[in-house]
Formats: C-alpha cells, sequence, structure tokens
DNA sequence: CTTCCAAGAAATTTCAAAATTTTTGCGATT
DNA sequence: AATCGCAAAAATTTTGAAATTTCTTGGAAG
C-alpha cells in the first residue's frame, strides 16, 4: 500500500528476507495471509506477486466498493439506531478535522496515514449497523484494495482535491442522518464516480441530481 | 464442506497431520489458503478454526450471495454476448440433466458433488460476463461458504427439492435469455429466499411476482 | 468466594535445510 | 526461422525441530 514494490512485482520470500529479517518461511506466512486481503496475488506452486493494477481494475475494484458501500449504508440506515448515529458523528468530526489541517498545514505526505485511517473509520461506521458481518469485512477487503490501486495512479492530492472532499463526506453524513437512503447511496456515488472510467457500464444506484436535492 | 468437522470446532495442525499424512506446516499452509476462500477462520496467535455457523450467519451468507448474484446478473444481461447465452444454456442443460436424474434414480447422496460442480457452474455461467473480475472472485468465494454453511443444516434434500429448484433454474435461465434484468433478478431471489431468516431486512431487489409475469 | 499469580502444559509460530516443481538457456531438429 | 527436448538453475513447497506465545491448573492473597 506504500507503493515499496511495482503493481504485478513478483515477491520472492528467499529474497524478502533479509529486507525484512526473518526466515523465507515467515515471509511465505505473512505473504498468504496478505493474499487472504487482496493486497497480494498468490498461484499455486508459481509464488506471490503484488497486485496487478490496470485501469480496467481499477474500475472494477472502485465499483464494486461503491456497491458494497451503498448496500452496507442503506442497512444501516434502516435498522441503526441512536448509538450509530452517535458513532458516525464522532468519526466524521474527527476526519474532517485532520482534512481541515491537511489544507491548512500543506503538509501532505505526514498526514496520509492518519487521514487513511481516519476515513476507513469514517465509512466503516457508515455501514457498522448493517448487521452483515460478511458485507462488513468484504468491505475492509475491499477498501484496502482500493487505496492500494490508488497509490500506483499518481493523481494531484492537492488542496483542491480535500477541499472537494470535504463536502462529500459531509454529504454523506447529513443523507445518513437524515435517514435518507436514495440520497445517501447518490452521496457515496458521487464521493467515488471518479475513479471510475467512462465507456464501462456503471453501479445500479448512481442518480444523484433530483435526490439530494 | 463435507461436515468432516462441526461448525466452530478447532482444526490443529499437529493433530491434523497425521490423518493426512504430512507435516504440521503444510497443514498450517493449507488452512491460510482455506482461510482466504472463507470455509475456515483465523486468528493470529491463536490458530484456526472450521467457520462458525449460526441461524444468522447462514441469513448473512444468503443475503449477500443474493446481491452478488443479481448484480452479477444485472451486468452479463446488459454486456454479455451470443457467446455467453450459448454457455449459459449448455451449463443449464448439464445441470437440468443431473437434476432429473436425481430424481428418478433417488440416488442423492451419489450425485452431491456431480450436482454440487454443475450448479456452480451454471451460476458461474450466469455472471460470467459482467466484466469483474473482482465481483466473480468474491462470489466464488461467497457460494462455497454458502454451501458449507448449508451441509451443516440437515435439511430434506428430497425429491421435492429438486422438482422445485428445476423450475427456478428454468425461470432464471429464461429470464436471462430475454435480457429480463429485472425479472431475473427476482428469480434470484426466489430460488434463494427459502434460506433467509423472516424477522431481518430483506434484500434491496425482491420484488417477483409483476415482475416476471 | 473471587481474584491474582506462577509454573507447567499445550499450541502456535519461526527457522534452516531438504525435496519437489517450475523456469531458463542452449543446442538439435523440423 | 521456429519448435522441441533436455539439462542446469532458480523458485516453490515440505519437513522436523526449536523458539515463542497462549492456555491451563493449582495455590495464595484479598
Amino acid at each position: 500500500m506504500t507503493a515499496t514494490f511495482g503493481p504485478g512485482e513478483k515477491l520472492k520470500p528467499a529474497e524478502l528476507q533479509g529486507e525484512y529479517g526473518c526466515s523465507a518461511n515467515t515471509i511465505r506466512d505473512v505473504l498468504l495471509r496478505l493474499a487472504k486481503v487482496g493486497l497480494v496475488e498468490f498461484e499455486m506452486q508459481r509464488g506471490f506477486r503484488a497486485k496487478h493494477s490496470t485501469p480496467e481494475h481499477r474500475h472494477d475494484v472502485a465499483q464494486f466498493r461503491i456497491m458494497l458501500e451503498q448496500e452496507g449504508a442503506r442497512l444501516s440506515i434502516l435498522q441503526g439506531g441512536l448509538d450509530w448515529e452517535a458513532r458516525l458523528s464522532a468519526s466524521h468530526h474527527k476526519l474532517r478535522h485532520i482534512e481541515t489541517q491537511i489544507i491548512r498545514d500543506q503538509q501532505h505526505d505526514t498526514y496520509v496515514t492518519l487521514w487513511s485511517d481516519a476515513e476507513y473509520e469514517f465509512h466503516d461506521t457508515l455501514i457498522s449497523a448493517c448487521k452483515s458481518s460478511v458485507l462488513r469485512e468484504t468491505f475492509e477487503s475491499i477498501y484496502v484494495q482500493f487505496r492500494q490501486q490508488m497509490v500506483n495512479l499518481e493523481r494531484d492530492f492537492g488542496t483542491d482535491y480535500f477541499k472537494a472532499i470535504i463536502v462529500e463526506h459531509q454529504s454523506i453524513l447529513d443523507a445518513a442522518l437524515a435517514r435518507n437512503i436514495a440520497g445517501c447511496q447518490a452521496a457515496i456515488y458521487d464521493h467515488l464516480k471518479r475513479n471510475l472510467s467512462s465507456n464501462h457500464v456503471g453501479p445500479t444506484l448512481q442518480r444523484t441530481a433530483e435526490i439530494t436535492a
């Protein structure tokens, strides 16, 4: 996720052993566990590779994430209680504070881990009342893959980017707290659509204009 | 998946070593790979367990499968060509033949692997034109988990059961070939709804009556 | 009666080397 | 010029045992 290895790069336990100060078998063990999360590719009898990265795959991951998050949000809005609202507000407050600081300090690189963790916490809290551990765990996996795919993509995470996503996160929060399912799903789509390629069939739920109004 | 181990049962490499005629480390390696598919639970420093099984979890797995299959079918119907139609017909023909034989011969247990493979092939072919490897791989994982959850549930896989699912598979096929997205999604819901618990929030797409008509 | 702690037992993880499998390089054949 | 086969090299997998961590048990303290 830190682009230490290029997309599709071979990961050989015998070589990495030195870098990480442990035996080749331990590396293998760890790589198998990373494969479970989808960060590493594994093929029997032919070892490990860092996940490949193509425009098609990035679109694929983004679209899948949209579907999971929209469904998780729907179920949470239907089933979440006051406790969920409180936790969602809290995680949003934290995220917003960090994003504001990033814009002020211009220290984008320093905060990257802090921001990434807070962003995950917000999106995870959003779907946390869905009462589906399968959906929740799959989302964690795809979120990590999503972030991994974006690392390789040298986009300008400039001030404008953060100004935009502050608004987007706010829209998601507002719709969720207002128990507006369609509006929340539209806000999720708007938040993530920059990662979709055009000339592809889009996700089911993407209506935006009239719903949020 | 053959209920060799009970739900939640501890899986200790040192013990299984004897059963499978290999070293404990090889067992560990294999269990890590089964954990990737979701058939085995793994927790750092505390080993492996066969997946737990509760009514809530079975509902969860079934609902998630419905969502994936409905979305996969939608994308396939939109994007699949003649080749997809041909492969879908072929896999359905094979599945139907096996199901008919099962009803005739009453040999339910003999055909179980054959049937299970053919059933997976049909459902996988249905979503095979979705152009999303992430969706396809997640579906494979959840299908296997679904089957695993059902093994522990001693239900009557009697003649009536197979008579019913022959009709259900036919409905899915017909709607797919007719490029009827909503109808196909409804047929998928009807096929799998027996695995959902009541008193739970249901999946998004479950309308059935008027759509298929 | 519960809680805490330590020692022993059991389980998990790591290691280094051997065995197996795949990949590579090169010459012969079509 | 391309394909095939074979030996060497490289990589992956398996092994058995050592090191580490967790779990259990029984007794002392609160």
